[in-house]
DNA sequence: CTGTTAGCGCCTTCAT
DNA sequence: ATGAAGGCGCTAACAG
């Protein structure tokens, strides 16, 4: 690979001329930028960014840690923070930690040494070791999705007990009584949160809680048909049932299915989505759909702020707006069932 | 950022020393390896990943260039390659070029830049640019999902044509006379292949083939519907839909249902997808399914061979094995349409 | 076992 | 308008 040396060799022209050609500094004779640009072009040079991050101690390069890409939530949100990061050239380097604390640290050692500008985190949990290993080495972080004790971070997310009590009241209203609550990890706070939007609906609707209807799992498909059995293990009654998540509601839908229930005939499932996969003409699943795309085009754009010395002073948390979209997996609840 | 320096002062030692700690050199002595250790857990620090990388020429990050993340396809082609880069302490830098081939070049102009040390490429067009770009700068790439006219670079796909002669085979097979073909970039070799399976398929049966019922257009939601709209337009009585892709397929969905077209009553629909979104106990599609996941896997070791300096002197073409998954989108031809 | 020298490619500072 | 020197943080090669 040609270096700016050899640009400067060929051009007949010391290395800082170059640079200046380059850098589209001022005081250049025409003369001399022609023969530096000739020089490039057939060299086909082009510069060492390693190099120059080295100088200028910023590399122009972001991490995203989330729990895993593969969730078409987090797929939104990567993209959004795309977006954004193209328009500024900068480069995403993007981890999946599968929600392990241990995977989130070892990454962030990791994106510590290529000396990344600033972190958008999907926290794996709620212990603050990532965010002060991060406030440490003075790179700018902004959280995504959930919420964290820390008081001192940007935080972009949507309110998911709010969510879960807009979600749980739905099935209250078409009847449902018996109703199961299929969770995340009970260390993140959309889990934790949208158990208690469900505790919260049901009390205010004067209904009792069953605590063996709630359960904790993982965000995955198999977790949630492992919990959809379980719970209908304990009760077959079940009429409603509420996922923290549309991994789980896949995997429930798989055990109700199974068990030969109809839904939404024999049992109503609504869940957590993005909005791009609920706005379909006839949705199938009733969801509180969050708008994935906006968390990570808002935090990118909040940390390129951080970024650029700006924002105020202490910490903002931005609230995005969530939507109740009702599709066809919720009904009224059947009169009796076996 | 503490740097080396600063811990060979505060360790009393010279910066060779600290570095042969960091890199567990043998010749050191029990002590002073401690007294160093000691230095760089007070101080924090951190080695700086992009001065190495400038004297090792290797960034140790690799770049995955996609025309989508927000495609599940390509979401599981990511976590693939994630995975594997993972493992080998790379880092992934990805891209989304939206099929665009000017956004291609930018971005790799910019991953040149940044010294990548190889490249894995959803290649926009089947024109060369890119990779003769690459192979000038010496840097390994590998191509995934699609075929390229040039025959020097290695390449993990799936057999799209077979796929597609397979899918149109399967709606013969149900009586179905009258198909429309809704295919991508006609550029894209995966769009164009996918028509050719479907000519072979018809003319292995003995049908006419109506180019007007052939379509090209892009890989997304809106364009799959507009391209279901327009050959409804031109003949409402078709009763068979091979989508080249399930955004398209989502779409032609959309289009149908406004239509008042029931799947599969009215007409069947089927497409191209990932494994793993098909791979339910009811799947609603028929889909010729890929395995998304393990075509970044295999293109990421193929692409670490080359980086290791290993693998056979000419270029591997890798193709991974499809099956078609009979979902509730297909059914027997209607005997009448309107 | 440990230190010195030199250089990866680039750019800021100070000369000319 | 252009060039020379020096250093960003790190390590290979050679002392000692």
């Amino acid at each position: 690979m040609a270096t700016i040396n050899d640009v400067a060799k060929l051009a007949g022209v010391s290395t800082m001329t170059v640079s200046r050609v380059l850098n589209n500094s001022k005081h250049i004779s025409a003369e001399t930028r022609a023969r530096v640009e000739q020089a490039i072009a057939t060299l086909g040079y082009v510069p060492n960014a390693l190099a120059r991050s080295l100088r200028f101690k910023q590399s122009n390069m972001i991490a995203l840690i989330l729990s895993d890409i593969t969730n078409p939530f987090f797929t939104a949100v990567a993209r959004g923070v795309e977006d954004v990061a193209r328009a500024h050239d900068l480069s995403v380097i993007f981890c999946n930690t599968d929600e392990s604390e241990v995977e989130e640290l070892k990454y962030l050692q990791l994106l510590l040494q290529r000396q990344i500008d600033g972190c958008l985190l999907v926290p794996s949990s709620n212990a603050q070791e990532s965010l002060m290993l991060l406030r440490s080495k003075m790179v700018p972080c902004v959280v995504l999705d959930r919420r964290v004790a820390d008081g001192q971070v940007d935080c972009v997310r949507c309110d998911s007990e709010d969510g879960a009590f807009q979600l749980v009241q739905h099935l209250i209203a078409l009847g449902h009584r018996r109703i199961a609550m299929l969770s995340g990890p009970p260390h993140v706070s959309t889990a934790s949160e949208r158990v208690l939007g469900y505790r919260r609906a049901l009390e205010d609707a004067g209904l009792p809680i069953d605590e063996n209807l709630i359960v904790f799992g993982q965000y995955s498909e198999e977790s949630g048909y492992q919990m959809a059995q379980q719970v209908l293990a304990y009760d077959s009654r079940i009429t409603g049932c509420f996922a923290a998540n549309n991994f789980i509601a896949f995997g429930a839908l798989q055990a109700f299915r199974e068990a030969k229930l109809r839904i939404p005939d024999h049992i109503s499932l609504v869940s957590f989505d993005d909005i791009a996969y609920a706005n379909t003409l006839e949705p199938f699943f009733t969801a509180m759909t969050q708008p994935a795309y906006q968390i990570g085009l808002r935090a990118a754009e909040m940390l390129l702020e951080r970024l650029n010395g700006e924002g105020p002073e202490q910490a903002r948390e931005v609230l995005l707006p969530i939507e109740l979209v009702i599709g066809q997996s919720s009904g009224p609840a059947p009169l009796s069932r076996v």
